[in-house]
DNA sequence: GTAGGGTTAG
């Protein structure tokens, strides 16, 4: 049968039409829903059984296929399926205004819930209309209309009504009322697992971060419902920078799930991913593929677990998520194309992250932020500002985001001058209040082009208060330029800021030692013995095959440490022979005290290529992330080993990734 | 023949 005539469906069959109309799901269904529609007028006299059913089926059908219009259209005719309005009831309304809830439309349906009630009885609002109208309200921040709904609902007595009181929960936690939602809550009979949801949901986007892990952890006590995944989604807004105990607990409840839905997964990943547990994250993605029961990654889980993959320079895994993608035809997917790019820079893989920038069939500011920043931290600063200009030429707007890619690719490239008319145009053009992310970007870029008074100045005079990075920006220029006056002030501001914050203290100590402050020498050297403050460990992270192997300096704890050792002391011995020698370098390079002492172990970058030339082929490159900045000593080293070995060596730092 | 909480990239 051709296609037209079978939009054409010569059936009296009211039944068949009506299954034809439920069946229609996708606005290429459309022809076929209006066909039937047609046929339907004809066939049903308003005192047909089935025309109020069938009014709701095609205000479904079209809103399924998109028509939302056409849905409008026929809960406004008083049509020939329904001509007394007896039978238009709220159900139609409630339909059409789900549809549009579930488009983000909530302007139009609030706009929809208030005409209910002036249409008379047959059209008031009921107990499925409400929760749809307050999470409306939440989603608009409409607090006015929702504390009208609220109290009609009230003496409606519907407030019992479950539903309603969730909905209601919701609306006052997104509207800034989160003791009003707590009260809804406290005042319930009987709570399930979507009351405790609700509430949880609603500290955590209240900002209480607090009280929602609070919340969660009584629900789990009680032991009276179990946590599902909407529990696990909930939560996890709250734990942007979660206790250790916390994350633990959490992954506790989790693993005690009988059935992990992939929300749960997805939500555990994410919780791992943005507090920085990366090594968990990757290790809780592979679980997931073995042993998830029914459950496969969608894109929001492998958007989730890339970025992780990028921070660990896990290119294998992201290699095979990214082949996987491609087998799934998940493409062209902004979300994952995107975090695939980001990836690969991440991995130090500039390359692959250009062909998939090139390959993008559309490409959104943070793609662009993405390339720039990939371009930049691989040192090319220069192509970096070009794509830039590129994204601009583009039509495309930067934002506060895309100007710290830039301000950050001169800063690395010495582009001050640039820098300086970026800064610039971001509030004279753009009108982005600069943060102290930009803040840190250009007195870095002013120190490192040895502008140090003027970056000072620039501190000085800064409209916001100059956080610990601003100042250790400041400090490490000093530290480069010798200059001790101005260093001094940085190291001053620094430990009154950030007393507890151990990454500078080595730093510090040096500044006031060169400055002869011998006093302050020993306070800062007693702060840390107090404190029992210890240098965050270094460590090195490689990938091999899907385990990831994490070193620090000096470690004999991994089960090849004979074989590390024999091959560094192989590596070190040739390598000398063409001009190495530790204790020149660590003096040439300024290398600060405690890593002098470092030399008397091993350094863990050192330990981790050792542990790559043991275990994978000739040729393969070798990829190490660190957690800190990596000393002259090891990159002059590492340099030497790639030479003899003829590997390519790809070293990221906190800062950048050095490919040597 | 309808309703509540909830995951994603720079």
């Amino acid at each position: 049968m051709r296609a037209s005539r079978s939009h054409l469906p010569a059936t009296g069959d009211v039944d068949a039409l009506l299954r034809l109309v439920a069946a229609c799901r996708a606005p290429a269904h459309l022809p076929s829903l209006r066909a039937a529609h047609a046929r339907l007028l004809l066939l049903l006299h308003p005192s047909h059984p089935s025309a109020a059913p069938a009014r709701v089926k095609l205000i479904q059908a079209y809103a399924a296929c998109s028509a939302l219009p056409a849905a409008h259209a026929v809960l406004e005719s008083s049509c020939p399926l329904d001509r007394g309005g007896t039978t238009t009831t709220a159900v139609c309304f409630n339909v059409l205004i789900r549809a549009l809830t579930a488009a983000s439309l909530h302007r139009d349906a609030l706009r929809l819930f208030v005409s209910m009630r002036p249409r008379g009885p047959a059209c008031f609002p009921d107990h499925y209309t409400y929760p749809l109208a307050l999470k409306s309200c939440a989603a608009s921040k409409e607090l006015l209309l929702g504390l009208q709904i609220h109290s009609a609902v009230a003496k409606l007595g519907l407030d019992a009504n479950r539903y309603v009181a969730h909905s209601a929960i919701s609306m006052y936690a997104r509207c800034g009322r989160p003791e009003d939602a707590y009260r809804v809550f406290d005042g319930m009979q009987h709570r399930d697992v979507v009351s405790w949801n609700a509430m949880i949901s609603g500290f955590a986007r209240a900002g209480l971060f607090e009280r929602a892990v609070e919340v969660f952890k009584e629900f789990v006590a009680l032991q009276c419902s179990i946590p599902d995944a909407g529990t696990m989604a909930s939560i996890l807004p709250a734990m942007g920078n979660a206790k250790a105990e916390d994350i633990l607990f959490v992954r506790k409840a989790f693993d005690e799930m009988q059935f992990k839905e992939l929300i749960s997964w997805n939500a555990m990943l994410a919780i791992y991913a943005n507090n920085g547990y990366h090594v968990k994250a990757v290790e809780l993605f592979l679980r997931m593929e073995k042993d998830g029961i029914g459950v496969k990654p969608d894109s929001v889980t492998l958007a989730t677990v890339l970025p992780p993959c990028g921070e660990l320079s896990a290119f294998s895994v992201g290699k095979r998520i990214h082949e996987n993608i491609k087998r799934k035809m998940m493409l062209p997917n902004l979300l994952l194309e995107n975090a695939l790019l980001d990836m690969y820079a991440n991995c130090g893989c500039l390359k692959d992250a250009r062909e998939v920038f090139d390959s993008m069939s559309a490409r959104d500011v943070i793609s662009w932020t993405s390339i720039i920043s990939a371009y930049g931290k691989h040192g090319h600063g220069r192509e970096a500002v070009d794509l830039f200009e590129k994204m601009l030429g583009q039509g495309l707007e930067p934002d506060s985001i895309a100007f710290v890619a830039v301000l950050a690719a001169c800063s690395h490239a010495g582009l001050l001058d640039v820098g300086k008319r970026y800064f610039g145009s971001m509030t004279s053009r753009y009108h982005i209040t600069p943060k102290a992310e930009h803040y840190t970007c250009m007195v870095d870029l002013l120190g490192r082009a040895g502008c140090i008074s003027e970056a000072y100045d620039f501190i000085t005079t800064m409209p916001i208060e100059p956080n610990e990075r601003v100042w250790g920006a400041l400090l490490q220029a000093c530290r480069i330029h010798s200059n001790m006056d101005i260093g001094v002030v940085a190291a001053d501001s620094l430990f009154r800021l950030v007393p507890e914050q151990t990454g500078y203290y080595v730093l510090l100590s040096n500044m006031y030692a060169r400055a002869g402050r011998w006093a302050d020498v020993t306070s800062v050297r007693s702060v840390m013995a107090n404190k029992g403050i210890k240098k965050l460990p270094g460590a090195s992270i490689v990938e091999l095959g899907d385990r990831v192997h994490t070193f620090h300096i000096g470690d004999r704890y991994h089960p090849q440490s004979e074989m590390i050792y024999q091959k560094l002391d192989e590596l070190l011995g040739r390598i000398r022979g063409m001009g190495y020698n530790p204790e020149v370098e660590a003096t040439l390079h300024d290398v600060e005290e405690e890593d002098k002492e470092g030399h008397l172990s091993v350094h863990s970058e050192k330990l981790a290529i050792a542990f790559l030339l043991i275990n994978t082929s000739p040729g393969t490159p070798i990829r190490v992330t660190m957690n800190l900045r990596t000393c002259g000593d090891c990159h002059f080293a590492a340099k030497l080993i790639s030479t003899i070995t003829s590997r390519e060596i790809i070293l990221k730092d906190t800062n950048r990734i050095h490919h040597i």
